[in-house]
RNA sequence: GGGCGCGUGGCCCAGCUGGAUAAGGCGGCGGCCUCCUAAGCCGCAGAUCGCGGGUUCAAAUCCUGCCGCGUCCGCCA
């Protein structure tokens, strides 16, 4: 709670300066959040001190309350200073916290979640293969990702977030193969012949239809004695060349299943700001560049075809390639030398950049990490996140093997809306689907970013489809219980705006209002932690508990009492109606006023 | 074989830059709607923090060995 950290900072370290301590600077760093509330708003720790002062930390706690606790407890704010089994415990005064906190938030909107100076970046996430329509497995790269662009903005950040299209290479080349050399109904004898066949709940969308020529592509492919290889090979190789009539037929094969996913990711609340083409770095010719600047580097290496390497042994790369190939036998460039020509390009655009990567990733990005070195050029920063898994295994567009995030999106509308029938019998066919779709689409996003990035998902549809307590309809409910309340004071001819200007009394709180205060004071710095540590999860807990803390706030703190309105609660709710809603921006859980 | 990550009540999951009684949720049991939305609130039961060593005043957290799971080790993307 960074308001009673600065209000006691001074007189602490001086007090710490005067027992002996030689660093008191780093003493009050560890300075921490009790786990109980009975054991203050902040903790100071005084174990580290025991051997140097030889005194025992229960002493030592016990002399820095008796130095510190007069003049603390004079200030406005500090309403207790004690100690308990080694630690000083400092307890704020709501009544202070709240006249600190609950006008701001009112009155400054716009800069709500800001805590630091502000920064700008450049996110790239998702960058997935345009060869089908999007799926679960690919779906936290996407949710993860836009999660982060929504979060640094609330947080007053400048974002651009970028999605880098792979428009050449193999995966697309297959397809733009099988559109030229199959026809639907090839394809339908194909897939039936391997039983991957299956009905498309979109069969019009351009990623439905045409993933299947994809798919029958591949199984051709795997055949002995095929030609498509050499097709698709002819294709790929023209295509890293920049042939422009190749990467034309590319596009024209990828673009209408690039527009479907953005379709699906558009419903799911996650644009883009700009799309870069891989193919934008062979024709500028950066790539070339690149390859011939590493070829001076001294880690280089030329195999005896003629391809080139960095040797990254020494760099600690470990397995059994240590070897990183940038350059083919024949010359031409690999994914990963575009990587880092992409790199030395978004450098140019943005001051800070993320990148959202699966953890298969995790090799390709340290080498390429030390290609940036060699080249003196900075590295990203990164988030790798951990796989969703299926039942049956990894996900593969390819296999087939697949939940498709347009079916997973309908069947959660479809369920929450089955809920809100159930609930409410005022509202008309269209409101409740439109709440169902806003309840369904949250509670898919949030059951993704609700788990910290590095832990596997294994994907259940009753996991993904979760409504329960820990979950986007629950903060969404907080809210729309809120709102409630404006909504009946306006119907009742009040002016909301009028009742929220007067000055409260924030005297004599109850308990639950005086947690909700803590709460809502607590918010940017909340955000900032899961944005610095690179866990929206801490933010999602974070929201959790405000939604919580809102509920028995509600419970036992009435805004309408008859015809009174209670002025001081009222301000309360909306302060926490306004944050809820911000964070559920910052989720990208739609914060409906009903439901 | 090697690298990286994960392993917390029956199930999901937080805590992991060491600190006080391991936080929630689901499921189970029991309470609360003459009172602003009960998708809520309150209570009870349930945890050898994968296993073994070590460091420390203090270990779920750090180190190390083992076991299990995931992932990578392509002149693929």
């Amino acid at each position: 709670m960074r308001q009673l950290r600065e209000l006691i900072a001074d007189e602490v370290l001086m007090a710490l300066q005067q027992i002996g301590d030689v660093n008191p600077e780093s003493t009050f760093s560890n300075i921490t959040t009790p786990r109980h509330s009975s054991q203050g708003d902040l903790a100071l720790p005084c174990f580290s001190l025991a051997k140097t002062l030889k005194k025992s930390p229960q002493e030592i706690a016990s002399l820095l309350v008796e130095s510190v606790s007069e003049k603390l407890t004079k200030l406005v704010g500090v309403s207790k200073v004690s100690n308990e089994g080694g630690f000083c415990n400092f307890f704020v005064d709501p009544e202070w916290l709240a006249s600190q906190t609950i006008k701001p938030t009112l009155e400054n909107l716009e800069s709500i979640g800001h805590f630091r100076p502000p920064s700008s970046l450049l996110i790239e996430h998702t960058s997935a293969n345009p060869n089908g329509p999007f799926h679960v497995g690919r779906s936290r790269n996407a949710i993860l990702g836009d999660t982060f662009v929504r979060m640094h903005r609330l947080a007053g950040d400048d974002v651009r977030a970028e999605y880098y299209v792979d428009d050449m290479g193999k995966q697309v080349g297959i397809l733009a193969w099988a559109l030229d050399n199959l026809d639907e109904e090839k394809v339908t004898e194909i897939l039936d012949a391997a039983e991957m066949n299956e009905p498309s709940s979109y069969p019009h969308k351009e990623d439905h239809r045409r993933v299947r020529f994809y798919q029958a592509a591949n199984l051709l492919l795997n055949e002995e004695g095929s030609n498509v290889e050499a097709g698709v090979t002819e294709l790929v190789q023209a295509s890293e060349e920049a042939d422009e009539y190749t990467l034309e037929k590319f596009e024209n094969a990828y673009q209408p299943v690039l527009d479907g996913m953005l379709e699906t990711l558009r419903r799911l609340g996650i644009e883009f700001d700009s799309f870069t083409k891989e193919s934008k770095f062979i024709i500028d010719g950066t790539v070339d560049v690149i390859m011939s600047q590493l070829q001076d580097s001294e880690l280089h290496g030329e195999a005896d075809n003629g391809a080139h390497f960095l040797e990254l042994e020494e760099r600690g790369v470990q397995g059994k390639s240590t070897k990183f190939y940038f350059r083919r036998g024949d010359g031409s460039s690999l994914y990963a030398t575009r990587d880092i020509a992409y790199h030395q390009w978004k450098w140019s655009e943005a001051n800070r950049l993320l990148n959202i990567l699966g953890e298969d990733h995790k090799l390709q990005s340290k080498q390429v990490g030390i290609a940036l070195d060699e080249l003196e050029i900075k590295n990203p920063e990164v988030v790798f996140y951990a796989f969703t898994k299926m039942p049956g295994g990894k996900m593969s567009t390819r296999r087939g093997n697949v939940v498709y995030m347009d079916d997973l999106l309908d069947e959660a509308a479809e369920r929450a809306t089955e809920v809100v029938r159930e609930i409410r019998n005022d509202l008309s066919d269209e409101e409740l689907t439109a709440i169902g779709e806003a309840v369904g689409i949250s509670a898919v996003r949030f059951n993704i970013i609700r788990v910290s990035p590095e832990k596997g998902i294994n994907f259940r549809w009753e996991d993904a489809l979760s409504f329960e307590s820990d979950s986007a309809p629950f903060i969404m409910y907080s809210h729309a219980r809120a709102c409630s309340i404006g909504r009946r004071l306006e119907e009742e001819g009040h002016n909301l705006n009028s009742l929220l200007s007067k000055d409260y009394n924030w005297s004599e709180l109850s308990e639950s209002a005086a947690s909700l205060v803590k709460r809502i004071a607590t918010f940017s710095e909340e955000l900032d932690n899961s944005i610095v540590s690179q866990r929206p999860n801490q933010f999602c807990s974070y929201l959790l508990s405000l939604a919580t803390d809102y509920n028995r706030f509600y419970r036992d703190n009435h805004v309408i009492d008859g015809d009174r309105v209670n002025c001081r609660n009222l301000a309360l709710s909306e302060a926490a109606r306004i944050l809820i809603s911000a964070g559920c921006t910052g989720l990208g859980i739609i914060a409906i006023d009903s439901m």
